[in-house]
DNA sequence: CGTTTGTGACTACAAACGTAGGCAATGTTT
DNA sequence: AAACATTGCCTACGTTTGTAGTCACAAACG
């Protein structure tokens, strides 16, 4: 009886996702862009060492240093991301979410039209659906 | 340099959501509930009155006992919930949360309904701020 | 009134995450 | 080769969240 939710940090998400821009990564390397936050270097290692035991990250000797690559793609890891949220928090309905972005103006104008599409698509994909 | 992450846990949220649904509610009541999943009474306790420090709870001693009530109503606390999420996941974007429903295709009917009418008001909300 | 039961305060512990220091091995520079 | 820098491993500590035990006090019951 303890918490394992296996997930994933905020911190820990920040470097992943600027390893996914910038891979193959040393340590240095993230460790230079972490330091404009004030992030020591052994901050940075110890987070990709603990991205690498959850699988979020692999590692290749190169030379005589270590060369981080993330294992999925930035969308992928988002959905699941995402996916864990929605069943852990929201219980798995998407419906408070709509609330929010109804009350919480604050969708760009490119956002508002990928919403379109998006709502496009999903009533396309429930016609065929139903033939 | 430590984590201050001032939000809330997912077995709060579900206490939380319980004494929203009951309120007031005495802890006896609330843990009654969640004994069902095995948890034990000062268990529940401890987790309300974490919830009252974090301002989530209010209680007042009715009788001899304490009655919880929530300081928030349901969609005002998802809000927040979901508003902490995009902010410190998402970095504030709401586009990988689109790509995560066009791609799990695990919206309702009536989400897909509620879905559209949302874009249709955002719509106009937009027209409106144009003029 | 004494015993049993309910209730709440306090304390505690493990796991996850954010943060970082120390140190040894290896690489670089003069 | 000696001195200095880079890199990686191990250890550690604080906070948050999940979980629960102990204990004292209050209430109820016989």
């Amino acid at each position: 009886m303890s918490p394992r939710r296996e997930s994933i940090g905020q911190e820990e998400l920040a470097v992943l996702k600027f390893i996914q821009d910038n891979h193959p990564a040393t340590v240095r390397e993230v460790a230079e862009h972490f330091a404009k936050q004030g992030k020591a270097r052994t901050t940075i290692l110890t987070v990709m060492e603990r991205l690498r035991t959850k699988k979020f990250l692999t590692r290749k000797k190169i030379g005589s240093w270590y060369c981080y690559s993330p294992k999925q793609e930035r969308d992928v890891l988002m959905k699941s991301v995402i996916g864990d949220f929605v069943n852990n928090m929201l219980g798995g309905s998407l419906t408070p979410f709509m609330a929010y972005i109804s009350e919480s103006n604050n969708l760009t104008e490119n956002e508002l039209k990928e919403l379109k599409k998006l709502v496009r698509e999903l009533d396309k994909e429930r016609k065929e659906n139903k033939k």
